[in-house]
DNA sequence: TAGTTTCATAACCATATGGTGATGATGCCT
DNA sequence: AGGCATCATCACCATATGGTTATGAAACTA
C-alpha cells in the first residue's frame, strides 16, 4: 500500500500544481456541476477543460456521474485528505498549530476564491 | 499579491508531485544536508538530483547556503505551510478534523519514511 | 602542483502537459 | 426526423519534465 499511497499522491499533487484545476475544486467544494459550469468562468477552449477534468479523475479528485447528456462533477475528498496527511508530517517542522492554519485560510481564500475566472494569462 | 500566491502554489504543488522530491524534503525536516548526502539513498545519477533540488529550489521549499565545496540545503517551511493552508479551505468539505489527522499521519509516515529509497521503478 | 571531491551545466532523448480546432457521439426537445 | 446542447476524442503543436552521459568549475588535500 505504500508504493499505491505515494502515487496517488503524485497526482494529487499533480493536479493540484494548476491554477486552473484548482480553481475547478474551488467550485466543485461548493457543489457539483456540469462540464459546461465549470467552464463557463475561463477563456479556455472547452477540450482543455475536458482535459484537465481527466487529470482530476485521475487523481481520484473527481467522480463523475451521469444525467442525460450531462455529466455532472463532484469532488471526493479522500485525495486532499491524503495530501494534507502528507504535509501534516512537517507541521511541527514549520512550527504551526492547526488554529493557526485559520489566519493563513482567511487570507488565502479571500485571495484564490477571486481568483476562477484569471483575467490574465495563467497557466 | 493573489497571482503571485498562485504562481507559488503551482511551484509548490509541481515540486511535490514527485516521489524523489518528497524524499528529499521528509529528509531535509531531519536537518540540512549536501547534495552527495541526499544523493545517496537513490538508484539515480547526481544530475538528476541537481536537477530536481533546482525545482524544489524554485519552488522556495529549499534554499541553499554556501559552505567551501559543498551546499548545504535547507528545508523551507513557508511554502509547506501555504500548501496546507490552501488544502485547509476544504477540511470543511472532507469533515476531518485536525485531530484526526494525526492517525492519518501516522500510517502515512510508516509508508513513507520506508519510501525514500524507490526500489521499483518509481518516477 | 597535481589529484580528488563536490556540484553544476550542457547536450541529448523520451514522454507528459496544456493548449488549439475539428469532429463525433449521445440524448434532449420540437 | 431534424436540430440543438453537452461532452469526448482526435490530430496536432509547443514547451516542460525526468532521465542520461560527458564535461567543467571550485575548493579542499597531499
Amino acid at each position: 500500500m505504500s508504493t499505491a499511497t505515494a502515487e496517488r499522491l503524485d497526482a494529487t499533487f499533480a493536479a493540484l500544481a494548476d491554477p486552473t484545476r484548482r480553481a475547478i475544486v474551488a467550485r466543485l467544494a461548493a457543489g457539483d456541476a456540469t462540464v459546461t459550469e465549470l467552464a463557463a468562468p475561463f477563456a479556455i477552449s472547452q477540450p482543455a477543460i475536458s482535459k484537465h477534468l481527466k487529470v482530476l479523475e485521475r487523481a481520484g479528485l473527481v467522480t463523475r456521474t451521469r444525467e442525460a447528456q450531462r455529466r455532472p462533477c463532484r469532488l471526493e475528498a479522500a485525495p486532499l485528505r491524503d495530501a494534507t496527511a502528507w504535509l501534516a508530517n512537517y507541521r511541527d517542522y514549520w512550527g504551526e498549530s492547526y488554529a493557526q492554519l485559520d489566519a493563513l485560510l482567511a487570507d488565502l481564500t479571500a485571495d484564490d476564491k477571486a481568483t476562477p475566472p484569471p483575467p490574465d494569462g495563467a497557466s
